[in-house]
DNA sequence: TACAATTGATTTGCATACAAACTATATTAG
DNA sequence: CTAATATAGTTTGTATGCAAATCAATTGTA
């Protein structure tokens, strides 16, 4: 029972840590591509699905809507998405990548589907499934109890692209 | 080569979704607590080596000073903490629990060592161990070529409760 | 049909989190 | 001993991130 609480606590330190390197590397592609990781996340899945819903956005990127509201405002205002009102449900914002914003996944692949993890790419290929195989692992003993009431609330809520951690889908 | 990418955005994937889980726990504290996660980590921290500098405390929890500033100010502001200019050199600002603050260590132990993670108690100990060995993995690779660097900077910055992951120390 | 409940997006307020610039103090070099 | 440099902490400005409240539009229900 309590010999379970330094196990705990070396989790969460390791899980910081973690947080830390990839938050570096997020600022290190700010740097060279003056946006930020989570703004290059949202242009990304933007473009991947566009157009789409700032809801459906929120979900794809596991974030509250508020938070989306605001990188969306700040990619509008360096012109690479815009925002359109949906005329079947007015209550719907319809967002799509400017010309600009296409540019920018397309003139730098790299920096879009690699950059942002350029430290892990130098991971071979085993190690690469090792840890993938570890993070479901996480994933699923961490998220059964907390992602899985919230499948109740929003159907909508995802676990898409990796859905094979056996059935948190539905 | 290029087949790396997808189980490189699956590991992103996943940890983005651990983060969440973590901070929803996280939110959870702080609404059955009143102070946030990250406050927590700091006070436990400052009982764990009081009295601390403000740049020691910043690298025991992986943070830029200038967040521990904030994160002091706030728990100033609660009557937890206090700052005491040192004498001997006086740019040093050495941090200290107030009686208050050692009350709340004291008197909800489990608060701090187990409420922040309360969602994780209820894993068996078999679990917890599989984890810990799964984030020792994430951080020994992740972090090689990222913390290992700084250490020739700042031989300060720690990685010290639980060393033991292949000497990244020294 | 009218009214309640729900949904989608936003606004507001707060807590992290960091970089850059600044202040004060201490140390080092010439 | 003085000027340059380094260090410790803070202030300022910006970007996440979420909860609660709000507004508008849609759906469900009586």
């Amino acid at each position: 029972m309590s010999d379970k609480k330094p196990i705990i606590s070396n989790i969460i330190d390791n899980l910081r840590r973690v947080f830390q390197i990839l938050n570096e590397q997020s600022k290190k592609v700010e740097r060279e591509t003056g946006i930020t990781g989570p703004q290059l996340w949202a242009i990304k899945t933007i473009h991947e699905n566009s157009p789409v819903k700032v809801s459906d956005l929120a979900n794809k990127l596991y974030l509250h809507p508020t938070t989306v509201v605001g990188i969306i405002d700040r990619l509008e205002k360096q012109n690479l998405v815009e925002r359109r009102r949906s005329k079947d449900d007015r209550r719907v914002v319809w967002i799509d990548l400017t010309d600009k914003g296409n540019d920018l996944v397309k003139s730098a692949p790299e920096v879009v589907q690699g950059l942002l993890v350029s430290g892990l790419e130098e991971i071979s290929a085993n190690n690469l499934t090792e840890i993938d195989r570890s993070m479901k692992h996480l994933v699923k003993i961490f998220g059964a109890q907390k992602i899985a009431p919230k499948l109740i609330l929003s159907t909508e809520f995802n676990i898409r692209q990796d859905a094979n951690i056996e059935e948190l889908d539905k």
